[in-house]
RNA sequence: GUGGCUGUAGUUCAAUGGCAGAGCAACGGAUUGUGGUUCCGUAUGUUGCGGGUUCAAAUCCCGUCAGCCACCCCA
């Protein structure tokens, strides 16, 4: 079977099968987020390029390699977005959002773009959620925000999953710490005679340049080993970030939320200050996060904003859905039919009454519509057992039966397709349904 | 971006280099006013795509596309 046009390579059609599963994943995300006072905006699905070259930050692996990039016809540079705080904060602070109370709350429901290898939990378009927070500094928002997706994944039922705190203190004590772990990683990275050693990883290597902090995760055993014993973030936060990050867990405690500190954690972009967390799935494989998030102090500024404090998180639907599906706890209704249909015409019937048993269906099936009510009939399905069969198939709960017996006494026979059990409502009764 | 595995009917999977097959699903019947269970029957193919080797390729080789796994990165 030739099929010549296929879906671009990372992206997906989700057909009907599953519609209903991203939209009932939404509706509860939108009801948890607004309870928490958080309102949707949605904003383009591509910016200038700067937007996020200038707030991700220039060396990321987002900015450099999976940014789908496009001039449009005037030459000016855009980019697909590929994550969601930017241009929420480029909205933020060209609407002048912050002038209507002193915290903004925001959340978004997106798509984004990141050109990488596709693999399970990781394509090129996907959809996340998040939540921003912004306009204040005190540590009980940076809990709120991640109560709110601990409530949200809760609310969902899902059961594997562990949320992972860390303090990546301000940029002062950030500084501080690069230095202290280059300091310890040096003796690793290079022989006495300055030469590079094979004590770690090449990846390694590049990181103790590009980005120290991601030493510590590596998984190659030999430089898990070393990272053992290397010093902790925790141990160079300065009094105010270490203050900060207590009174965190406090609220988390109050808020019971259970957590673990790991201070490992490293942000995937350069905004991020004090809190980060991650929410994760041990069972999901290589693409084990659910989402992650943490307070950016410093990006409204740099983004040309007035100093604003704001935390924020962000998660994605389709690593979500995998593992409600994994642990079975997918709770949504797929949808079915309240009300079926059926027509039945024996050998007894006539013409006339066929036609008036067809009428009445019809009449029967716009006015359950009308009313909001999901009711199916099948025009060209003839026998009665064709009709059942397709009731069936379709999961309907109920099904009206009009027959011979039922037109010439007024009256409808309704089937629980669960209990087999009928009974019986005047025709003049449909009010009941 | 790096390394590896895989691609056959709607779907899950078979087939020593030698006639492309089975389960499930679909459809029809057993059962003319009753679906799900059972039994019987019917239909189903560019073996991802393009080249090559061979008397002969789903099978071997090369390329390509796609998916998966790990790395990388992250949602």
């Amino acid at each position: 079977m030739a099929v010549k046009y296929t879906v671009p390579r990372g992206t997906q059609d989700i057909l009907p099968k599953d519609s209903y599963k991203w939209e009932y994943m939404e509706m509860v995300f939108r009801k948890v987020a607004k309870s928490y006072g958080y309102q949707e905006i949605n904003t383009p699905v591509f910016e200038q390029t700067e937007v996020f070259e200038r707030s991700a930050g220039d060396s990321t692996d987002i900015v450099q390699k999976e940014m789908y990039r496009f001039q449009d016809k005037k030459g000016r540079n855009f980019a697909l977005r590929p994550e969601g705080t930017a241009p929420v904060i480029r909205s933020y602070i060209e609407n002048n959002l912050g002038s209507e109370g002193h915290i903004t709350k925001l959340f978004y429901i997106e798509a984004m773009f990141r050109y990488d290898r596709p693999q399970s939990g990781r394509s090129r378009q996907f959809s996340q959620f998040g939540c921003e927070c912004i306009g204040t500094n005190h540590p009980y928002y940076d809990a709120e925000n991640i109560t709110v997706f601990w409530t949200y994944l809760k609310t969902l039922g899902l059961k594997n999953f562990v949320v992972e705190i860390n303090s990546i203190g301000c940029s002062e004590c950030s500084e501080t710490y690069n230095t202290a772990l280059k300091d310890y990683f040096k003796k690793f990275i290079f022989l006495p005679n300055n030469e590079i050693s094979d004590l770690v990883c090449p990846d390694c290597q590049t990181r103790y340049d590009k980005n120290p902090k991601r030493l510590l995760d590596c998984k190659i055993p030999k430089c898990k080993e070393i990272s053992k014993e290397a010093p902790s973030m925790l141990d160079y936060l300065d009094d105010k970030c270490k203050t900060h990050f207590s009174e965190v867990q406090k609220y988390l405690d109050i808020l019971k939320v259970p957590y673990v500190i790991n201070p490992k954690i490293v942000r995937g972009l350069d905004y991020y200050t004090q809190t980060a967390f991650e929410f994760i799935n041990y069972n999901l494989g290589s693409q084990n996060a659910l989402g992650g998030g943490g307070r950016y102090d410093g990006l409204i500024k740099q983004m040309g904003g007035k100093d604003t404090p704001a935390v924020g998180f962000a998660g994605g639907f389709s690593r979500l859905l995998l593992s409600l599906i994994n642990e079975n706890s997918f709770q949504g209704d797929c949808p079915r039919p309240k009300y079926y249909i059926v027509c039945a015409n024996d050998s007894s019937a006539n013409d006339e009454n066929v036609s008036s048993k067809l009428t009445k269906a019809l009449e029967l099936l716009i006015f359950l519509r009308n009313k909001g009510i999901y009711a199916e009939f099948d025009i060209e399905k003839i026998s009665l057992k064709a009709q059942l069969k397709n009731a069936n198939r379709l999961k309907a709960h109920h099904v009206i039966i009009i027959g011979e017996e039922e037109l010439a006494k007024n009256y409808l026979t309704l089937k629980n397709m669960n209990t087999g059990e009928q009974t019986t409502l005047d025709f003049d009764k449909i009010d009941e349904l």
